[in-house]
DNA sequence: TGTTAATAGTTGATTTTGTAACTAACAACC
DNA sequence: GGTTGTTAGTTACAAAATCAACTATTAACA
């Protein structure tokens, strides 16, 4: 028979990967907050455009996982504070171009800058080894599927 | 002068957790959401009582840091499901024992072993260096504040 | 061509979450 | 014992996520 007792929650990984994305997210969370009033999708729409330069929606779909009205959202919203701008497709007129205004690269870079520190942080608070397997099974994990 | 060209999203640990923690959750999610209708926040309520036994909401709250209204509505749902019931303290009646009925135990029983196959797969997908080293960062990650 | 299917992106209705304010009960202390 | 402060839990309202249906455009192909 199966012993079901000693079943741990916190060692459940769906679980405990939750509980660690949720806290590693909270202090840079605060700060895109605070300082641009963008959200979540916002910030990854904005960090997508930032690294990998001009793309399409679909494009940060693909890149992201991240749901397509999520993304019309936040570019939507993006747009409107002039973080980025959008340009139709000559060829194909369902496409649209976004890339990063002069304002939104600025965002990019005091955010990234935001970011790469906080990376530092947590990196530093774990050994070699540890960022190493960690990082490697993350990826491993998350295109499971 | 920094480096930033080579700043890579999909090594930034809180966008990297995030990916994993979704993408490792989604298979079990969908078990708890076509055979009880019940969203995370009620399965998490629903093994902490059948892990810990009766406690109160308060208690869940600090074992789970899970904000307090969203521990009393999953409670309530619960309760309407008859998942569980709720008895006051006689002494400081401010205070609810909650606690699974048959109904409850047999749900968690059943998820309970859903969730082992999972956390089994998953941890199959790894070496057993990989396993330990993740899920000791993952606390310490969880715990970092 | 004309008809049907597919694709990029948007919108609307519903559900879920987050924040803050609230109620009810207890505790502390003069 | 009355005032003030705390605590457990709920509720109300706003913000955000989800899901399905929609528009506009292009592709496929009879």
């Amino acid at each position: 028979m199966m012993e079901k007792d000693d079943f741990d929650l916190q060692n459940f990984l769906p679980y405990l990967l939750n509980q660690a994305a949720e806290e590693s997210s909270l202090a840079f969370q605060q700060v895109y907050k605070d300082r641009y009033g963008m959200l979540r999708t916002e910030w990854r729409v904005l960090f997508h455009l930032g690294i990998y330069g001009r793309m399409t929606a679909k494009d940060i779909g693909q890149r992201s996982k991240m749901h397509k009205t999520k993304i019309s959202r936040a570019v939507a919203r993006l747009a409107e504070r002039r973080f980025l701008n959008r340009q139709q497709d000559d060829k194909d007129r369902r496409l649209e171009y976004l890339e990063l205004t002069h304002l939104g690269r600025t965002a990019y870079r005091d955010l990234l800058t935001v970011a790469q520190t906080y990376d530092d942080k947590l990196s530093a608070s774990l050994t070699t080894e540890e960022n190493e397997v960690l990082r490697q099974v993350l990826r491993k994990l998350a295109k499971m599927g």
